[in-house]
This record gives structure tokens, sequence and C-alpha cells, in this order.
DNA sequence: TATTGTTATACTCTATAACTATA
DNA sequence: TATAGTTATAGAGTATAACAATA
């Protein structure tokens, strides 16, 4: 707090390359990570004309049948009210079509077109090779070693905090 | 498009774990395994009253000086006016203050008082231990490749993309 | 003219509340 | 009374534009 202070010595040129004390955070590297790999998924996705939670509801579909609204979004682990959005787009592009439930009516089963089906595999393909893409700077086994720790991480943790 | 289909296969109970389909994909994990860093994150330094933003300053502005608000905008990656707010925060609470620039008057040279200069030991204690503690269901070679990876990723390719 | 700090604005994402129709 | 779909609203976070002071 006194006045007496080093005169001012030089600054750096101002990069945008982290100094020392964040890029060894884990904080600081998963964000970066994770922005890193949606610019990479929007733009492999963008030629088709959806984005990856479209992706991801065409998916949940085709792998399970039949679900409503709210079953979806619960696979997704997004909120029912979102949901509403996302089956809107997709129906507007004629990707999914809304069906009432003949067994309780208040559930909207949403279903694949053929035109859903075509999409979602022309988008799995665009997305496995981005994330090809983006794991290349790695060697094999380091690739391997991270989808296994994300995987434990998000997935089996999970039992743990439930 | 016709009326067959199998008589309605019983749905399993709806629950938080993800089908097949995503568990597999990589923008699903990192995004997870960011969220729940952030959420042990936030609640690791709420005690000390701060977040990972203002801790990221704290640890800039301890590494390098003199910095001006644009300088540790630039080191993290933020916009110069969403510095503003943050040093105002910081400045709030009496860990860092504003000093005009004898050399250029434009500039704010941000520095840390001595109460920020604990808050930031504490902070950094308090974000190691949390860490470790996420890192633990990993065994420590796969804990090592996971740093290692996000490392090359996010550090690595950088100059690349620039 | 360009840069720094600042403010105001807009835009995205998400969470909450409330309404309806069904159960 | 509870659930599914829907809408509206509010909040956090972030990007853009503009302005004053200074270079």
């Amino acid at each position: 707090m006194t006045g007496e202070r080093p005169p001012v010595p030089p600054v750096p040129p101002a990069r945008h390359v982290p100094p020392v004390p964040l890029e060894s955070r884990l904080g600081y590297l998963l964000k970066h990570a994770q922005q890193r790999l949606a610019r990479a998924s929007a733009a492999a996705l963008a030629p088709l004309g959806i984005d990856g939670h479209e992706l991801a509801v065409l998916a949940v579909l085709a792998a399970e049948y039949p679900l409503s609204q709210v079953e979806v979004a619960g696979r997704l682990g997004v909120d029912r009210t979102t949901m509403v959005a996302l089956v809107d787009g997709l129906e507007d592009q004629g990707l999914v079509e809304r069906r009432r439930s003949p067994a309780d009516r208040r559930k909207n089963i949403v279903e694949l077109t053929p035109e859903g089906r075509d999409c979602l595999d022309r988008a799995e393909r665009a997305r496995l090779a981005m994330e090809r893409r983006f794991l290349d700077p790695l060697d094999e086994e380091t690739a391997a070693a991270l989808v296994r720790a994300l995987r434990i991480l998000v997935v089996e943790e999970r039992r743990i905090a439930e």
C-alpha cells in the first residue's frame, strides 16, 4: 500500500494466449474445450439445417419408440418447456410429427418422419467426422482416455449424486 | 406413414440416465462435465464470496504486474465491457483497486490489495481441493491423460486456429 | 484516428409460474 | 390431485453500439 513500486516493468504484448495460471486450471480447460467443440459441431451441422440439440432429439427418437415430449426431455435432461420449441422447429422442417397418444390423450407422441430419419443419418455421419477431426491432434491412447474419463465423470458419477 | 405400428411396447420408466445414443457423444460428455465442474467450483468458492471468473482475475493480477483492464480482459479471453462489472465487484469487496496509469492516463491499472492476495491464496487452495475431489473417481493415469488431452485441444490448437 | 473505460441495449439461454386439457 | 403440453415472464450471461477522455 506504500507508493514504492518497481518503475513499471515492460508489459509483454497483449495476446490471447492465456498466461501460466490459467492453462493449468481444469475449469478453464473444460470450458474452452466445450466451447471449441460446440463451434465445430454447429459448423458441421449447419449444412443440414439443424443444431446439436435437434440432432440429440432425433437420435433419442430413433433409439426408443414411442416417446412423448416429456419423455424425450427426460432423456436429454432438458426442461419440458424448452422441449416445446425444439419440437416446433423440427416439425416445421418436417423432420418429426406430433401425434396424440391414444392411450393417454395428454401426451404428444413425437415420431421421426422419413425425412427426419434421413437427416439423422447424414447428421450422425457429419458429427462423427467432426469428432474425429476434433480429436485428431491427440494420439489414439490419449483420445481414448479422454472419452473414458469424461464418461466416468458424467455417467458413472451421476448415480452417486442421485 | 402407414397406421401399422407395433402395439405400443412398454416405455421404461423415465429416468435421467441418458440412453445409449447420448452417452457416447463427445458434445454431451464435455458439456455435462463442464457443468458439473462449474457447480462444484461455485460451491467451493462461495464461502470466500467470489466466483470462478473473479478468481481468474485475481490469479492473473498476481502473475503479472502492472495490468490494465483491457490487458486482464485479453488474458481471460473476455470482452472489455464485461471486465468493468468484474472489477466493480472485486473493488466493492476491497480485493482490488483501480489506479490511473501515469504513463497512459486512459488506462486503469488494476492491482491486488492485501485482502485480495489473501483471498486469492485461500481460493486457490479451495480450488485445488475441489479439482482433486472432482477427479477422484479417475485413476491417476486417466486423470493425467484427461488434463493432457484438454491442454492439447485448448492451448496447442489455438495457435493453429489463429 | 485509434484506444480505454464506461454505459446502454439487445439477444440468447434457461428457469419459473400459470393456464388447459386430460387422467 | 397430478401430469402433459403450452405460453408468458423473468433472470443470467454475453455481444454490440455509442460516448467521453486520452493518445
